[in-house]
RNA sequence: GGAGAAGUGGCAGAGCGGUUUAAUGCACCGGUCUUGAAAACCGACGUGUCGAGAGGCACCGGGGGUUCGAAUCCCUCCUUCUCCGCCA
């Protein structure tokens, strides 16, 4: 949610910024948030004056029957009366308010960074590195990951579709240890880099759906409990990021650097076709995820951190890769700037998706109250947070599996031989 | 799942219808003193909101109600603790 002071004193940077995500009528908008927000100043200093009334009223009817007078306490009395009728108009009002303004308020999405380009969507995107060395040339009959899973057991999505349903695929063997030991190298790497690890809740209740923006747009996104009024996480970022909900920092409490290893659930209908076969696209995958809180002057080094951080697990596991800074139009709603990371898969012959980097600056914590205290003015200012996949499991597998399949087996990357305790994966 | 108790400022802990704008202690911060530190003393010491400021208003687990007036009474939900049951 983006704060109203913002959209108040720099109202030409935030147009500027809208319109780079194609919103036609922001000006509108911005303005109706503004005339609300008057509107609930003006409705508060009504309805606070009215309560310091009563308050100093109500002190008086205390005294009066104190001394006797019962005359003049009586009517202090009826005064009160009237003014609670007055009350609760206001109340009601000012509800009212709050409720339209909070309303066209989630309906603006962040403004983008400057370095964000204009676009209307992932044909825009600007290719901001690229780490793709000489792709892969595979030879004659290379295969797709899903036919090396049938060949090398890897993983079943038929046993999936068996046990819950479509998009639930189930590792098993030398496939699940592969799994096993790119979730350990990542959380390895992560703690090297300094990120503290937590092992979070996979239900999360409304607060924290809310807190970093799932709710209330996403919700067809998430698996909804509703006999609890629970969500499964589609991500480790909500756990993750609600740690800090309602919470106010030291400045020396910065860097804030964590980590986390989930499943994530996503129930998203996707398309069908090749785009979605095998590993492409499921609704629960496997992801470590890396989260920061950091200082307003500081994120943007942050981010450009944690860029370089993914950069660096994806070249140890071998795989050309890609980064993209996300054009306004692809850029998701809550982030000011985004890096996605796209691996190269070879039979496939495209890119895949496996991680995205974000610094959402204070567009969440303002629906967290995430806030930290100023050290030299002693007050409380919004934090920054940010969060990107360290990395998603899925869509590296099927890299992996596909780049690295050779006659006589599938090479295994050298930095998880160790952990994996083969050097090449082998057929059934 | 059943029975009982409790949720107050960073922590501890009073207050149970109107001198509470929440006592007091500890912690933290600033100062005096000191070569330095400790101790002692003085001061400041929650969050949000409206206001240029003075100051006002709201918040005592969440929500609702009673009352001229609620931290205090009532209802409801949540959480924690104790006991019982079930259980990896």
């Amino acid at each position: 949610m983006l704060e109203i002071t913002t959209l108040r004193n720099e109202k030409p940077r935030v147009l500027e910024g809208l319109a780079k995500r194609n919103i036609t009528d922001a000006d509108q908008k911005v303005a109706a948030v503004i005339s609300l927000d008057d509107d609930r100043k003006r409705l508060q200093t009504e309805l606070d004056d009215m309560l310091a009334e009563r308050n100093t009223l109500s002190k008086q009817i205390g005294d009066l029957f104190k001394q006797g007078k019962a005359d003049e306490a009586k009517t202090a009395r009826e005064r009160v009366g009237t003014i609670k009728d007055e009350v609760a108009k206001l109340e009601d009002q000012l509800r009212d308010t709050k409720a339209s303004l909070e309303e066209q308020l989630l309906d603006l999405p962040n403004v983008p960074h400057t370095s964000v380009p204009a676009g209307a969507g992932e044909d825009d995107n600007e290719v901001y590195q690229a780490h793709e060395g000489d792709l892969p040339v595979l030879g004659e009959g290379a295969k797709p990951h899903w036919e090396l899973a049938d060949e090398y057991d890897i993983f079943s999505l038929e046993l999936g579709v068996k046990l819950t349903g479509a998009g639930f695929p189930v590792f098993r063997g030398q496939g699940a240890r592969l799994q096993r030991a790119l979730i350990t190298f990542f959380l390895n790497e992560a703690h090297k880099a300094g990120y503290e690890e937590f092992v979070p809740p996979l239900l999360v209740n409304e607060d924290s759906a809310r807190g970093t923006g799932q709710l209330p747009d996403k919700e067809g996104q998430m698996y909804h409990v509703t006999k609890d009024e629970l969500y499964l996480i589609p991500t480790a970022e909500v756990p993750l990021t609600n740690i800090f909900r309602d919470e106010i920092l030291a400045e020396t409490d910065f860097p804030v650097k964590i980590t986390g290893f989930t499943p994530c659930f996503r129930r998203e209908a996707g398309s069908y076709g090749a785009h979605v076969r095998g590993l492409n696209r499921v609704h629960q995958f496997d992801k470590v995820e890396i989260v920061r809180v950091a200082h307003p002057d500081k994120s943007y080094d942050d981010l450009m951190e944690m860029v370089d951080y993914v950069g660096g697990l994806l070249d140890a596991l071998g795989l050309p890769f890609r980064i993209l800074r996300l054009c306004g139009g692809d850029t998701g709603f809550v982030s000011a700037l985004t890096f996605d990371f796209e691996v190269w898969s070879a039979a496939q012959q495209r890119w895949l998706e496996v991680s995205s980097v974000s610094n959402f600056e204070t567009y969440q914590a303002n629906r967290l109250k995430l806030r930290y205290r100023d050290a030299e003015t002693g007050k409380t200012r919004l934090a920054h947070t940010l969060n990107g996949s360290a990395l998603a499991l899925p869509r590296i597998i099927a890299a992996l599996l596909e780049n690295n399949q050779t006659e006589e087996g599938i090479r295994v990357p050298e930095v998880l031989q160790g952990l994996l305790g083969q050097a090449m994966l082998v057929r059934k």
